[in-house]
DNA sequence: GTGAAAGCGCTAACAA
DNA sequence: TTGTTAGCGCTTTCAC
């Protein structure tokens, strides 16, 4: 069914290798003629080179791996990936998507089988992942890499010095509760420790929060200042939180102060408005594509400056 | 850096084709002490078998394809589709996601390269896809294989009984907003349109809603009929419409009656409560990763009864 | 300019 | 019960 490229080599009258060439992108080393023949005949009998037999001559794949995060996937992120796909696919590359949250097991063993030529992520990979990656020696592109910056103690730190400014003085971080492991929470929850050092104030109470009214509850009553300002793992926990307030007639922002991260949807319909952070997937990914592009050796102009992802989304809660 | 099958037999003191044979299953044709070398050399050496390799051999790979549909990705798929890898990787195949929107024609050119194992999407694959994978004889599974059932219209079905059945007379059906066309809102829509029908009523309003105060606030006003009763597409959608009624200052659910659909983390802290409809993704994953490897050939017993996927969420909003 | 030869890692048929 | 052999489709020296 599908030609091989013997099969073209045998149409045009030419060896395998000349066919390897050609359709390679060394054309020019022969004959105008030669070089014709092989394309037509490759267009006539709708070659399509086998991944796999590159695959294993080549000792790495043309496919790059995507992480998805795990994070609500509209309209945006479809688009992003959409874009990534037809992107990547030009410059010979196959785009695959992986769910991030998958054990960095199976991910270990898809990049054992699969061996991508590159494996990229929005957001920035656990440290799981990366032993995984860099012991596979793949290559990685993560936000990160594409700026140095740590994002979640960035976060936690946007958190804090809102939270400080508006005059709180007693700062406290809200973990979501999860059976899920969560990598990016104590990088958050340092940087509120880091407000609150360079600040002079005490060091930030820590609570976990799950996503239920009880949970969120317990959580609340576990805050030992009135006054106290929270900074929440994301909108969901900000939300349980406000809901708990609401449900023990605390004030808000004065009994308690709350701050999101995500600028979720469900964070935009908040009453109080929800004080929040928002990370601009859609730049981080545009941001990643040009340099994916460019680890890959495709010669991709990068964005001249460097944006700025994250952005405080001012409402009623701080 | 990567084990080979050689350096295995080696290592066992067998030859390749011993340690290919007891690796893939035929350990009992061998004498019990040489299978157990080689599982223990192929251990000690962290043996992972090449992909492209046995793809080579083979014919057709390890990968099996999941079409992403085009509708928001939220925390339920997203669970779905990390059960599903789990699953398949439990047996021998690797999940990759694919957004479904890509042109035809790239899913040729990834199905022509990668020559997955299958591919399988939750939505029915559109014609063009259909046209692909029979040309490329490629194992195509999606949901009308699984179950004649189409959930989509069950679950609109369901939504519109259980407003009906509380007493509300006159229906609406609310929409995700999005550009993109929402593959599993129409036939929701029809589902309530069904139910309508059957039970004498007008048909159906049908408003679309994205996830912010103002557009609520609009489709609401857009409702004509006091105490209408308001499918919603999912549970965000139910909450911006159950936020703008408060705004509104109308009362739930003797104003308007709103039923959501996911049983979301945040319809869970409602208030009030909302009454809401649960698709047990964990069962359809298994049902559908059953039917997969069924199709696969793998020996997967499938579930002796279809399970309901779907249940009533009871909440205060109907 | 072009082709012959070798080999990536694997598995299936066959031989021993 | 195990090993030998051959070859999947491709690319890359290297020789002509």
């Amino acid at each position: 069914m599908n030609a091989t490229s013997s099969d073209v080599a045998k149409h045009a009258g030419v060896s395998r290798a000349t066919v390897s060439q050609v359709l390679n992108g060394y054309a020019e080393r022969f004959a105008p003629e030669t070089a014709a023949k092989v394309f037509a005949s490759a267009a006539a009998l709708g070659y399509e080179p086998s991944a796999a037999g590159r695959a294993l001559r080549r000792g790495s794949s043309d496919f790059v791996v995507a992480l998805l995060p795990h994070t609500t996937f509209g309209g945006n992120l479809q688009d992003l990936f959409e874009q990534m796909t037809v992107t990547l696919a030009d410059h010979g590359y196959t785009l695959v998507l992986r769910m991030s949250g998958s054990a960095a097991s199976t991910l270990d063993r898809m990049i054992a089988g699969m061996k991508p030529a590159a494996v990229f992520s929005l957001t920035p990979f656990t440290s799981a992942e990366q032993e995984v990656l860099r012991r596979r020696n793949v290559l990685a592109v993560d936000p990160p890499s594409v700026s140095a910056v740590d994002y979640n103690r960035a976060i936690g730190r946007m958190q804090g010095l809102t939270l400080v400014d508006a005059g709180h003085r007693r700062l406290a971080f809200a973990h979501l509760r999860d059976e899920r492991q969560d990598p990016f929470g104590f990088a958050r929850e340092e940087g509120i420790r880091d407000v609150a050092h360079e600040r002079g104030l005490d060091d930030p109470q820590v609570i976990d929060v799950s996503i239920d009214l009880d949970s969120a509850l317990s959580a609340l009553d576990a805050l030992t200042t009135p006054g106290i300002a929270v900074a929440c793992y994301n909108d969901d926990v900000a939300m349980s939180l406000l809901a708990a307030a609401r449900v023990r007639g605390l004030e808000v922002p004065r009994d308690v102060a709350v701050i999101g991260m995500d600028r979720s949807d469900l964070s935009r319909i908040a009453l109080p408005r929800l004080t929040t952070i928002e990370y601009d997937i859609v730049a981080a990914a545009s941001a990643g594509v040009a340099s994916l592009l460019k680890a890959l050796g495709a010669g991709a102009p990068l964005p001249a400056s460097t944006p700025a992802f994250l952005s405080l989304i001012p409402g009623d809660t701080v």
